[in-house]
DNA sequence: CCAAAAGTGTTTGCTCTACACCCATGG
DNA sequence: CCATGGGTGTAGAGCAAACACTTTTGG
C-alpha cells in the first residue's frame, strides 16, 4: 500500500516507479506496400537492431507530446495523425527493468517520408515493408501486430485511410491504400462507386499527369461533408 | 537524454519516473439501467469523492495483474472479464505530482454484483447509473465515458454483451443488456431473428420462471458455435 | 378471466457482389 | 497505333427495417 511521506514540504506517494516510455508505429503506403518507420538502435540493449522510434517521456509532458517529441528528433517527423494504441507493460519487456510503454499509431503520406530517411540517417532509418519485419528489439514486432490490427480496423469506419494521401489524390491511389492495407484486391468499380456514395470527396479541377496515360481526376478529402455523416454512423463497407 | 548508472551492479537508467496506476470502469446491467462501480475515497486527494477503483502497480506485476488485484481487494470482485481501455497521462491529472493510469473495462453479470456492495462497504462502494454521476475523483468523469464509448462499440462485433448475464438467460435479459447500453429500444422481432441466426447461442432445457407470466426459454452462449464466425468476421447488426 | 411478458412472419427497400468493355493519353 | 491505367452500369442475392397479433402462465 502507498505510503505518504512529507519531503521539502511536498505530498510524495511513497511508492516503486516504473520507467515510462512512448513507442510509435508510423506506417505509410509506397505504393503498393505498406511501410512501417524502423531506427537502428545505437546502444544496449539491443545494439544496432531494428525497433520503433520511441524514448523516455518527460515528467511534465503528456504522452502525445512525448510521441511526437521522439519522432521529430529521432527521425525528423512532424505534423502527422496520431493516436494512441495500447500500453505495453509486461514486466520483462526489457532487460533494463520494469518499462512500461505507451504505444501511438502514426500516419504519413508518401510526399513526407523523405523527411525521415534522408541523407546522414540512411543507414539509421528505413521504412520497413511490414511483410519483411526482422527480428527486433523488445516487443515491437508485438506492437507492429497491434498496430496493423487496428489500422485494418479503423479503415473501415473512419478516414483514416485519408492520412495516408497527398490532399489531394486520385482514387486509384485511394483504393491502393486500402489495398496495401488489408492486403487483397478490391473491385474497382464497386471501390468506386462505395466511396462516392459516401459523398465525403469533393473533384477538384486538377487530374494526374505522372504516367504515359490517361490523366486521373484528382479529389480532396471533405471534412465538411464527412461531419453529415459522423452521427448517423459510416460504415466503409469494404 | 537517458543516462546509464552503475548501481549495486545493475544498470539502471537515470531517468526521472512517473507513478503508475491502474483505475477499472466496471459496469453492469440491473435492468433496466446500465451501472459502474464506484468506490468512496478514504483519504486525499479527493477525500471522500467517489472513485473508480484502482491503484499503484507493482513493479514485478503485469498491468492486468494489478488492475485484477486492485479490484478484488477493494470491491472483493474476482473472474470477471476485462480488457485494457485507453492510458491517461495529463501532467496535471493528479494533484500529488506525475501519475499515469492504465484504464481497464470490466464486465460483470448482476448476480456478481452482491459480492461488491455488501455488508461493511455497503457505504464505502455504489453501483451508479451511468446516468447519474456525480462529481468524481481526479479524471474519472472522462475515464467513464470513454469506457462507455469503447462498450457501445464492442458490443456490435464482439460477444461482450453476454459477460454482463449469467451464464443461463432469456433473450429478452440480452436485449434489455443491448438497450441499456446502447440507450435506446430495439425491435424484439428483429433482435430475436438476428441473435438466433448468429447461431452462436444453445437453448437449454430450462425456462426462466420469476415473475407471474409465461415463463422465457433460457439459453446458453456456446464459444464453439462462435469460433466458427470469428474469422469470418461477425457483425452485430444492432 | 385478466395482466403481463413470451413468442412468431412477411413485405419492402437497400446494399453488396460479381462481372467486361470503352476511353483518353503519351510515347 | 499501341500500351496502359482511367472510367463506367446492371442484374441478382442477401440483409435490415418496419410492423401487430397470438400464446402461456400466475394470480
Amino acid at each position: 500500500m502507498a505510503k505518504m511521506l512529507r519531503r521539502a514540504g511536498k505530498h510524495v506517494y511513497d511508492h516503486p516507479r516504473p520507467l515510462v516510455t512512448v513507442d510509435v508505429v508510423v506506417f505509410t503506403v509506397r505504393e503498393p506496400t505498406l511501410r512501417v518507420l524502423l531506427i537502428r538502435r545505437g546502444k544496449p540493449p539491443f545494439h544496432r537492431r531494428w525497433a520503433l522510434p520511441g524514448g523516455f517521456v518527460n515528467m511534465d509532458e503528456p504522452l502525445e507530446d512525448a510521441a511526437r517529441r521522439e519522432l521529430a528528433e529521432e527521425a525528423g517527423l512532424t505534423d502527422l495523425w496520431l493516436e494512441q494504441l495500447y500500453t505495453f507493460g509486461s514486466p520483462r519487456r526489457d532487460p533494463r527493468g520494469r518499462v512500461i510503454t505507451v504505444a501511438y499509431l502514426g500516419l504519413v503520406p508518401p510526399e513526407r517520408i523523405a523527411d525521415a530517411a534522408a541523407g546522414d540517417d540512411a543507414d539509421r532509418l528505413k521504412w520497413c515493408p511490414v511483410r519483411k519485419l526482422t527480428a527486433m528489439a523488445f516487443d515491437h514486432h508485438q506492437i507492429v501486430h497491434c498496430a496493423l490490427k487496428r489500422l485494418r480496423t479503423k479503415l473501415e469506419y473512419t478516414t483514416a485511410g485519408f492520412e495516408l494521401l497527398p490532399r489531394r489524390f486520385a482514387l486509384s491511389q485511394l483504393q491502393a491504400v486500402y489495398e496495401a492495407i488489408l492486403a487483397r484486391k478490391l473491385d474497382k468499380r464497386n471501390f468506386r462507386r462505395k466511396m462516392l456514395a459516401l459523398n465525403i470527396l469533393d473533384p477538384t479541377p486538377a487530374t494526374r499527369r505522372d504516367g504515359a496515360h490517361r490523366p486521373a481526376r484528382l479529389y480532396r478529402f471533405s471534412a465538411r461533408k464527412f461531419e453529415n455523416l459522423r452521427d448517423r454512423g459510416i460504415l466503409f463497407p469494404f
